[in-house]
DNA sequence: GATCCCCTTCGGTCGACACTGAAATCATCG
DNA sequence: CGATGATTTCAGTGTCGACCGAAGGGGATC
């Protein structure tokens, strides 16, 4: 006997959310992206979230909130409706991955810094040099391939 | 009157570790790995880096071994010497960086996945997709990406 | 304005983890 | 083999953040 396809999916959502735990986005916030990438239909209240996530209402504010704010997930008033409806944004999953793409490439800022305080003593800087070089072709090349990133499609 | 030079290098490795405490380094990982890119000679002993980064010899035997495990710090051991020498493998930091790029990439495997789930409803695997090829693209380009990376200045 | 939901806020609990310092362990040397 | 000096291990402490659930506040409907 097989396990149905919803079952498999919240299996699915689950690592899902491991996996973004895992860069430092609690349990709870990946467990709402996940589903709200899947459900059926796409817009939920947080009352359903709560019920179909299992977590209490404060867990799912709070999360929904940081998800808000950071653009992943859309919230959605509408008169004569007491609760808002809260949606995935998919277009927001590219300066969500931008925003890591820079962190990677910032840390030239950071080695820069540091050539500069060992100028005059290239002896001692050939550490950091090592490290700057790559760094500054990484602040080069990741820009410069995100600008060619395709569209999202139809 | 201006501050001296090592003044300023102890700021610049407090703002080092502070960057990667965020990416989930311990702090006093991050100040040994900052240290041990600028300070002169290049090798150190634990007992003296306990003594300059001021902190317990227990936190700076954990850090260590945890720095020489991902391969960033290399451990050199000599006879007559009771105390092993720590020295920055500057090599290690393109596999270090590697993996970064790789953590972003294997989201592809978890959307593909979900879009497996999915086959068959095309209307609900929307919003799954436009991330789906986003992690797609970046798959095939961050990988190619680094294959031109540029070989270590001399 | 009273009632009814729904959401957010907030205090409190729990677990995880960084850090410390002392004790145990290990290697070298006399 | 004992002494010495260094490192690792380990138990204990403190901090931080995720989570819960009850209390409070805001709309919507009557």
């Amino acid at each position: 006997m097989s396990v149905g396809r919803e079952t498999r999916l919240s299996a699915w959502i689950e690592r899902f959310a491991a996996h973004f735990a895992e860069e430092g986005i609690p349990l709870i916030g990946g467990r709402i992206l996940g589903y709200l990438l899947v459900c059926q239909p796409v817009e939920r209240t947080a009352a359903e979230l709560s019920q179909e996530l299992e977590a209490s209402s404060g867990s799912i504010s709070t999360n929904l909130k940081y998800l808000v704010n950071v653009g992943l997930v859309t919230k959605r008033t509408r008169r004569g409706r007491q609760a808002a409806e809260y949606r995935i944004n998919e277009k927001a999953w590219t300066d969500f991955i931008q925003r890591k793409l820079n962190a990677i490439a910032s840390v030239q800022l950071l080695t820069d810094d540091g050539m500069r305080l060992l100028s005059g003593d290239p002896e001692r800087a050939m550490r950091l040099k090592a490290v700057d070089h790559l760094y500054g072709w990484l602040s080069e090349e990741l820009p410069a391939l995100w600008e060619r990133r395709p569209a999202s499609p139809k």
